[in-house]
DNA sequence: CTGAAAGCGCTTACAG
DNA sequence: CTGAAAGCGCTTACAG
């Protein structure tokens, strides 16, 4: 290990020594504070400028002792779930971090009560706060939220997905109609002609707004594609093994000969149970999430394909992007796009969520 | 913005003062170092371990100003090729980490010559170096470093591929074999039956072994799942596109009917050519790699899937692992393996390498 | 508008 | 074997 005292000029110290003032105004300078003549100004900047000078974010950070607080937004997760992954993320990124003296607040909300989502809105904004990391699952509330944070002058990101039309510092997550899209392709790759069922499962009808897109997405390849496939679909909004099996028993005999099933969401485990049960395995079945249960299905070969959208690269990404935008001034994207990840039983242990 | 001096007894004066000696002996003692009797070093540790001290790793580096040299030993990129991405990966990790006092030194050599290995082996190991990253392609002269680097103490972590029985640090990179295996099954997804080719394209003798686990892998898929598949093989060792056409030429009239074809490497652009010069695009095509001309082939339909090994995360991981491991002190996986990521031209705008 | 001095939490000679 | 003191590159009161 090498050791070595610097020697180059380099630092506030030979800023201020080529200025011939302080370190103290030359930190001003650094940090636009006020209370700095025009002209010395002007001669610091321009000496900072021709030296290409970094300041030394490990000693600012130590000598400032100054603290961030970040604070994440999202749904509660129950055990193996998709935001478990992503608070998942979240916390790793702030392992990482935290050193600066970033501290994270965590607020939770339950998918199935809007109300949860104001509540621990109203929670959230009560505590000082540097930026805000947030699920935008109901779009009434989530506009109201933000409208307090943009009043107050808090930066937020979007995670997992976006409200049209309010500008953000940035969101990440999926492209869900090209998710959709690529879902379609999987198939037609398989399946030359037949029939295709599409399946959306979820009681929330806010959220219910994703999986639009994703099946819009899913038609329109078939629109440029057009050939050989027939399209049916049904909407379960009862969540429960037993209704969407039921469901699934009357779409499936009023229409013979389903080849393949496309489902919009991690519900697909539902499905494939239903499969099972029926000794439908044969058929083609697509459907979303690196979940536990769907990977089972995956090994299994009754589900084909599994769609990743990557969790937990979204909460590492969301909370590195508030930081590099906040603490380390660093201009960003407005737009981080997933990669649509595909899964199969060939891959899937090697899989990153 | 919040500000607040810390009020919390830690760190090494607190240590120092419970212990009733001085900051330089709590020093000693976390870092191991002699000239401290053993009374003094046991009752220090056993303060530190009840405090759960973790040391400041910031005011540590500012204070030691402590320099870490980090050697990168891989091939020589043309251009947009593999290595391209791979060598931006270790430079990303490079900015991220430089504040620490990282050092990066790189080093290259030409895949087209052993001997520009171990020339670069041997300036590398002039220079004072605290870790290597390296990309063993010629299995003799990478031994020899390694062995060099093992007489010297030096760790050193495998990228891409790694020395079957040699000890390293750590592997980062594909399962050759199990990727191999995904390309069969996306290729028996769309073809139920019919004629496959496999095709190696490679002068390099010594990273043909490379090629042979991925055939391997794919061969096994059809074993296992033998079904009306017949598999066809040729090898090319002139890359030109011209030698590369005429033995495609030579091996498609002699077995008529290839259905789909299997390019082991990043080569398949050149497979593409060729199809779309005999109006062949409608086969199945598959190979590797994430590159400009690849994706020219997949976007136009030509090649169906792309199999991507994340070059430039490979990069980013490796050196982040020898500061992990070197710098932070953090106990690191045996290998990590790299996702086998399928790429199609429905989301290949998304994909990162 | 400006500067001298103390301090962040740790490390490093140097002296004993 | 041990400690007092200076210093890393920056920030922060405080005084002028």
């Amino acid at each position: 290990m090498g050791r070595q005292k610097s020697t180059e000029l380099s630092g506030v110290k030979e800023i201020a020594r080529r200025a011939n003032v302080s370190i103290a105004t030359v930190d001003r300078v650094i940090h636009n504070r006020k209370g700095v003549s025009e002209a010395t100004r002007q001669k610091i900047s321009t000496i900072i400028a021709e030296m290409g000078f970094q300041p030394n974010i490990l000693a600012s950070r130590l000598a400032s002792k100054k603290v961030n607080h970040f604070a994440v937004l999202i749904p509660k997760s129950t055990e193996t779930d998709y935001w478990e992954s992503t608070i998942k993320g979240v916390e790793r990124a702030h392992q990482e971090i935290k050193q600066y003296g970033i501290v994270l607040d965590k607020y939770f909300y339950d998918l199935n009560h809007k109300k949860s989502f104001s509540d621990a809105a109203k929670l959230l904004l009560k505590k000082h706060c540097d930026g805000v990391l947030l699920a935008p699952s109901f779009i009434r509330e989530a506009t109201d939220f933000i409208d307090d944070c943009q009043s107050r002058a808090i930066p937020y990101v979007f995670i997992n997905s976006d409200i049209p039309g309010k500008d953000s510092l940035c969101y990440i997550g999926p492209h869900l109609y090209k998710s959709g899209h690529q879902a379609a392709q999987l198939i037609s790759f398989g399946l030359k002609a037949g029939k295709v069922l599409i399946v959306n499962i979820s009681k929330e009808i806010d959220s219910y707004h994703h999986l639009l897109r994703k099946e819009e997405g899913f038609r329109a390849y078939f629109d440029n594609n057009r050939g050989a496939i027939k399209m049916i679909k049904i909407d379960i909004r009862d969540t429960d093994q037993r209704s969407i099996e039921d469901a699934l028993d009357g779409v499936m005999s009023e229409h013979q000969g389903v080849d393949a099933i496309f489902v919009t969401n991690s519900r697909v485990r539902s499905v494939a149970n239903y499969l099972v049960k029926r000794s439908l395995e044969n058929k083609i079945l697509i459907g979303y999430d690196f979940l536990q249960e769907n990977v089972k299905y995956l090994k299994q070969g009754v589900i084909d394909f599994l769609i990743g959208q990557k969790p937990e690269e979204q909460g590492y990404v969301s909370l590195m992007m508030l930081f590099q935008h906040i603490v380390m001034g660093v201009a960003m994207p407005k737009v981080n796009y997933m990669p649509i990840d595909i899964i199969t039983r060939e891959n899937y242990e090697f899989y990153k969520n």
